[in-house]
DNA sequence: GGGAGCATGTAACGGGTTACATGATTGG
DNA sequence: CCAATCATGTAACCCGTTACATGCTCCC
């Protein structure tokens, strides 16, 4: 086709073990529970947080493909402990998969959209509560993206995921003034059936 | 606690088989393929589209709980078409779904941003490529939601299906607009590192 | 002493996907 | 006639979850 060199078909896994390889990127030694908590106030934003099982589950399948080695903690932490890193091949193969995955939909499961696009089913005051506490948690999410961020831009090496605690900040409050726009639709829509309903 | 009645506990279902009820609670009759059509360019917005073969299962499971019924479709279409139709049961289990289900928070996995995470691994020039795609991709999807809330606003007995059209076409603005801002936001930080790595 | 947190896993299950099989009808 | 679409399903597979089991350590 071309004499650009090829490049290599990058190596087919599940999207958790990328983000858990992903994790193990920054260079930092990490055991399974470490990555659970990591996961659980960075990821948690924009993408799933797996469970535990599930991440003890990926690290053993990354060790066999030799993307990660282990070792048992030093002798000085007495618990039965093992720490995690990333090899050369893994930084090749994650390096590989940032950079020539294709494009996808993120996706997207709003169980309150679907109970509002069932709204003929509802009491239209419980719609009202729903969609009012979903704007509130939102709120609260862009708060802690908010801190997330703050905490990612104090440290160096830590530019890219401060940007996208940046972007999931943004994301939630514009989730939350979506949800305040629902309720005036919400609100209009009651009337106007409410009207069509004393009229007739 | 109170004199109140208490609710009845909703049926435990996956959602997808909520969604499934949801879509015939509208009182049509449809077959598993229709249903397949509609889900694709209603639910797609804000809940992901089952599988067909996940369609079937779902209505099978349906029936067997009698929350939906079926019959063969009349002689004069002469397909080996059984059409589907919700029943009584099929209508009180899922307004108590709709009603009383707990307010969850949406379930989001957005690979790019994932990526972008993770830019620390990828050339900039990549990275900027993929935001760029998605950006276009969310504008698409924008417009293909305002098409759908045209067509539904018009359709009586369709208020609630256009009311989160309306909101699907905004997320999808909204997405578009914070992709662009991510783009900002990479280049100021590529110009960053890359004066970094310069006076190095 | 005892609860909270640290730490690692196994087992069972289920929801959902892809791939495949099958066949009829419609329209260019 | 042939491709596209209509139409229904089965089988294999796997990702990911919940529930559970186990034991250690820190600190009140």
């Amino acid at each position: 086709m071309s004499t650009a060199a090829e490049a290599p078909p990058p190596a087919e896994l599940p999207p958790t073990a990328w983000a858990v390889l992903g994790l193990l990127s920054f260079e930092r030694e990490l055991s399974g529970y470490d990555l659970k908590k990591w996961a659980d106030n960075s990821l948690r934003f924009f993408y799933w947080s797996p469970a535990a099982s599930q991440i003890y589950a990926e690290l053993k399948r990354l060790e066999r493909l030799g993307f990660v080695t282990s070792r048992i903690a030093a002798q000085d932490d007495l618990r039965n402990k093992r720490l995690f890193a990333i090899t050369p091949a893994g930084l090749v193969a994650i390096r590989g998969w940032v950079q020539h995955a294709p494009v996808e939909p993120p996706m997207l499961k709003h169980g309150v959209a679907l109970r509002a696009w069932l709204g003929h089913l509802a009491d239209p005051a419980r719609l009202r509560e729903m969609v009012a506490e979903h704007r509130d948690n939102s709120a609260a999410l862009a708060e802690e993206a908010s801190n997330a961020a703050a905490s990612a831009a104090i440290t160096k090496g830590w530019e890219y995921p401060a940007l996208v605690s940046r972007w999931s900040q943004r994301y939630f409050e514009a989730e939350q003034r979506l949800a305040a726009e629902m309720l005036n639709d919400l609100d209009e829509l009651a009337a106007t059936l409410g009207d069509a309903r004393r009229r007739r």
